[in-house]
RNA sequence: GUGGCUGUAGCUCAGUUUGGUAGAGCACUGGAUUGUGGCUCCGGUGGUCGUGGGUUCGAGUCCCAUCAGUCACCCCA
């Protein structure tokens, strides 16, 4: 074995039995979708490096430094999307989709080179929902509300929702360079990553960790003081909302999302026990990127959220799922009697569509066979040898019990199924 | 991108201090029971000790580089 392949750095593969916990999410988020009547999406996952650009912000660390960018073969220049919501906006203009208020999901993988950590890779899966054509803080609460459900379908406790507006353009803008000018006034005690922010994109100089800029920043302008009555309003009615609908949630003058679309509305829930990486869900409103991308004025509220947090957090609370067992492994003495037992099978998949069977296969003696069964977690071995074959019955004997071993003819067999194992749910293991 | 810690069998780890030809448990596999699993007992497969170089008579062990994981920073889902 000459130097092995391994998958590049912060590129993983999901197998089992992780792959169940990745398989009950996504079917709680489809679900869900559902029955809040949002309409899937699938998207490319290769853009134009330019449509990036253009909605994320070409001074955001995103663009600059992890995007895994490069040219075609004609000479374009082609990016691994890092976020979906540039994609979806694009794809809704280009089709038309704007012409109604509209609610739209997607899910798959994003792209973006950064140092790999727990939670944070760099292909990396989310769920993705963006709503276009809704100015109001009545569909931020419904989107609230199913992320809130979501919470609950999966067993997720203990995520804090914060919540934080960021004004209209105008007022973002204004606050900006009151918070700008009072950093500079304190400019030798800040730290050099808040030196080089304060350049770039000092609202996110609020989010800083370092405990020692924790004095500046508590007594730094806050933005809520510079927001308009008009955006306040908007925060007010999300709020007594909220509270209406007897949800949790904290204000947080400090939360700035990092892409440079959000305004009005940002929110994210955050979960403390994963580490430094413990955003789970994050969103807000941006209403003006459809415009900025070409479209019509179209006012959006969207958030995305990371799969492999939650899967995460579902490690972490010990929630295991019980992949749905083999209902029969079925044992063969002989090639003769495993290509009847192949025959059958068919024959009781025609009639039970639902039913799991695995047929044996590699041989082996019976000890072995009924060892795999076992293994497998089989509720049933279906035994055929020389001896059935000639007689034309099988013999079953349930794994899960003490049931004495019995005999079926093949011509009761599809009876004895329907009785026996369709109608039971499987105990579990 | 910066810094700390870690890397030995499929998995969890011992062995590293004081350099001397690679170990355990689980898993897999065969047998005890020649057509019957789980429990028990006995045997077997499996490792260029992350990779590459260096020091040495000799390196899993010491040194350097590199790759990967992890934690913190940066950033973000």
């Amino acid at each position: 074995m000459a130097n092995k392949i391994q998958a590049i750095r912060g590129m993983h593969d999901i197998l089992p039995p992780q792959i169940y916990l990745w398989q009950h999410v996504e079917t709680a988020i489809r679900t869900l979708m559902h029955c809040y009547d949002y309409q899937e999406l699938r998207l490319p996952i290769v853009e134009t490096t330019e449509l990036f650009k253009r909605s994320i912000g070409e001074v955001t660390d995103i663009v600059e430094k992890e995007m895994y960018s490069f040219s075609d073969r004609n000479g374009d220049g082609l990016t691994l999307r890092p976020e979906g919501t540039a994609s979806c906006v694009r794809a809704a203009i280009e089709h038309g989709l704007l012409d109604t208020p509209r609610r739209f999901w997607y899910q798959g993988p994003m792209f973006r080179h950064e140092r790999p950590q727990r939670g944070r890779y760099r292909q990396f899966h989310q769920l993705g929902i963006e709503v276009f054509g809704l100015p109001g803080p009545d569909i931020e609460l419904e989107l609230i509300l199913l992320i809130t459900r979501l919470w609950h379908n999966l067993g997720l406790k203990q995520l804090e929702l914060q919540i934080n507006t960021l004004g209209n353009p105008d007022e973002r803008a204004n606050y900006r360079n009151v918070l700008v000018t009072y950093l500079q006034q304190n400019y030798t005690k800040l730290d050099v990553d808040s030196q080089r922010r304060l350049q770039q994109n000092p609202l996110r100089i609020l989010d800083s960790k370092n405990p020692e800029l924790q004095d500046i920043l508590t007594k730094a302008p806050i933005l809520l003081e510079y927001i308009g009555p008009k955006s306040l309003e908007h925060l007010e009615q999300l709020k007594i909302n909220l509270s209406a609908c007897n949800i949790n949630y904290t204000i947080n003058p400090r939360l700035v999302r990092g892409l440079d679309y959000y305004t009005h509305t940002v929110f994210e829930w955050v979960n403390n026990n994963l580490g430094t990486q413990g955003t789970v869900c994050a969103g807000g409103r941006y209403d003006n990127l459809v415009e900025q991308l070409g479209g019509r004025p179209t006012t959006a509220i969207g958030l995305a959220m990371g799969i492999e947090r939650i899967v995460a957090m579902l490690i972490d609370h010990n929630h295991v799922i019980n992949a749905n067992q083999l209902d029969i492994y079925f044992i063969t003495a002989s090639n003769t009697a495993q290509t009847q037992a192949f025959i059958i099978s068919e024959q009781i998949r025609d009639k039970i569509p639902q039913i799991r069977i695995q047929v044996h296969c590699g041989g082996g003696s019976f000890k072995s066979q009924f060892k795999k069964a076992d293994r497998n977690q089989a509720r049933y071995a279906m035994i055929l040898g020389d001896d059935e074959l000639t007689r034309k019955v099988v013999g079953i004997k349930s794994l899960r019990d003490q049931n004495q071993q019995i005999e079926v003819s093949f011509l009761d067999l599809i009876n004895w199924l329907q009785t026996h194992i369709m109608s039971q749910p499987p105990s579990n293991l």
